[in-house]
DNA sequence: ATCACTTGTGGGAGCGCTCCCACAGTACCT
DNA sequence: AGGTACTGTGGGAGCGCTCCCACAAGTGAT
């Protein structure tokens, strides 16, 4: 094909050249109204987009990332197995917030999971092309290169679930140590004294912040804390089995779980059901996140909800802020840049 | 920030020219060893590969895709809810299954969901500025407009399912008329001859011929066929609980169901086990897709497995070729756009 | 009247790449 | 010897946009 008719002068798609023929103006005025600048007269605002109804003008994307050096795409990027990322409603709420809030935008979304060395490799590739303005992290382990890789390429990011205390990208999170008192408080409440608790991954922050909540909640009641009592998961339903299990073994007489996560706390159901322990007659069962499947359980599961899609939201929002505005971080207030949302507890039949 | 600065010729991303440059080559032929091109010598390719390597360079695919208009990536498009997506195991199948065969490529791939009208002018826009080299469409309706759309602005598309027996989009699909049959033949070698079907959402086309199937089968076993114990459903387990329902109250004497997808079967067994159907001893089950959840129900359940994943890797296939070999119509084989797969029955204890 | 702004506008230059033409060099025919 | 072909290479032109400078025209203070 000739080099001239790349484009198809006749018959492609327009140019915003074209559409500043068509409308009697230059290029500048019509970039202006396209990107919504203010310092456009109302008339010749309308006479351009009337030009862009007319001749069905959409701007060449590829065009405006290289002027622009921007690519109006943010990353969702998963640190884990695809087959994780399905079976866990946390990130498909994750995931439905996110999407709402960035419906409004031009914004596009990519989810990418980096759950293995390969994946991880294409993904680090993917970051040094600049392929995207900003990362949204989920579910990032203490030890996770991640992070660093993004603070070396200077892309911004905002992380759910601080990695430490001292957290210094962005980040947004529900309020976990308190979220845990809630759970455990509630369980007290009850009557019931020997409470076990199912860790979520202990290399996941939220996950220490709930082991103290856990604590600090018996010990203000007067209670002494049971170590046996603890039993280290990872969020997912066998790994509640597998602390299930131990746990009955080790302490026959215990009377509740907290479980880290309501997936963790269906797996720990069944064990419990095959040993023959009544729900909640014998043993109260209180689950973390509230998702579907809470409701869904059998008996329905008491459960502390997390408000993830919001915390999906609340995400973009940092996110986009911290794209927009990339003054020093002097002049900007860390306060607003670490996020941490009520979580509530959520009362049904396991309890 | 001064306009010759945009790029920051000292400490940003490394460019062709300065490849070419430290390698002490032209441009064009930087270009070439990039892209794998034939003609470079050996000895001009290790030098090149050689600067690149020192330099870090990684192509800017937003100058890249302006010149050689195309964008190295390509959509999946999902005319469904999220929430369906993530109900329904096909769709995480489909996804690993396009997303393993995309690794051996420079493709990213997105995931499109065009669930509601918002989301589907949404998409519109998004085709409309060529922001994809190709889609694949999933699960698409009779009538969705989406196939027509695509074909009018040009843009390759592969179909899973077609949308009857004169589709014109390239397509790949179960043999959905030869796993019918084999679910009815195994049941009729079970000695089952009241074998009911829930039908998936008519305006599949496959799920058509999966009832053209069912009839056939018991057609030519000497069997007539009994319309009332064919009940629509629409792949859902929702869906399956109800058309149980009506089969239950309708033909109380059925001894067999042959279900729209293994959803719809979990769906139908609840409904059977609270009318004290015991399975597979009063009522045999077979349901379609040979899913997880097909694995983990209780009884373990019979399933005609389809290839989901072997059918996302074929659908890839068929868009890479159909992205790269843009030649007319005519010299292009049709034979090889219409794939048909095999299925297979998984025999389990439902049945 | 002059100066200093402000508002709205046009268009040059440039983003980093691909495509293609031109051409040097070599190889193999007549 | 001349012709023809092919291989490998350099670099011009152009993809469609954004950014910014320049400048015309208007507004108000001096």
């Amino acid at each position: 094909m000739a080099h001239g008719a790349r484009g198809g002068r006749s018959g492609g798609r327009p140019t915003l050249e074209e559409v500043a023929a068509r409308a009697g103006v230059g290029r500048g005025t019509v970039s202006r109204v396209i990107n919504g600048s203010p310092r456009v007269s109302e008339a010749t605002r309308a006479a351009v987009e009337a030009a862009v109804a007319e001749l069905g003008y959409v701007p060449n994307t590829a065009a405006r990332a290289l002027a622009a050096n921007r690519t109006d795409a943010i990353a969702l990027v998963v640190p884990e197995p695809e087959t994780r990322f399905f079976a866990e409603p946390y990130f498909s709420d994750m995931l439905r917030g996110v999407g709402a809030e960035l419906t409004e935008t031009e914004m596009q979304l990519l989810l990418i999971f980096a759950g293995n060395d390969r994946e991880r490799r294409r993904l680090a590739q993917y970051l040094a092309a600049h392929r995207v303005d900003g990362v949204l992290l989920v579910s990032v382990h203490a030890d996770d290169p991640l992070p660093d890789l993004l603070s070396q390429l200077e892309i911004p990011a905002v992380i759910s679930g601080p990695r430490s205390a001292s957290e210094t990208l962005p980040s947004v999170d529900s309020d976990n140590y308190a979220g845990a008192r809630q759970a455990v408080e509630h369980l007290l409440s009850r009557g019931r004294t020997r409470i076990a608790h199912i860790t979520g991954r202990l290399d996941v922050y939220g996950a220490q912040r709930r082991v103290e909540g856990y604590r600090d909640a018996l010990r203000e009641a007067g209670h002494q804390v049971d170590e046996t009592l603890i039993e280290p998961g990872d969020f997912t339903e066998e790994g509640g089995r597998r602390a299930m299990t131990a746990l009955l073994e080790r302490c026959p007489d215990l009377d509740a779980v907290f479980a880290g996560s309501d997936v963790t706390a269906a797996g720990a159901r069944q064990v419990l059901r095959e040993a023959g322990r009544r729900i909640p007659d014998d043993v109260s069962l209180v689950g973390y996140d509230d998702s579907a499947i809470a409701r869904h359980m059998d008996p329905p599961l008491t459960s502390v909800r997390q408000p993830i899609q919001e915390m999906g939201r609340r995400m973009i929002d940092l996110l986009l802020t911290e794209i927009a505005d990339r003054r020093p971080a002097a002049t900007r207030g860390l306060d607003r840049r670490q996020v941490v949302l009520a979580t509530e507890l959520v009362e049904r039949a396991s309890s």
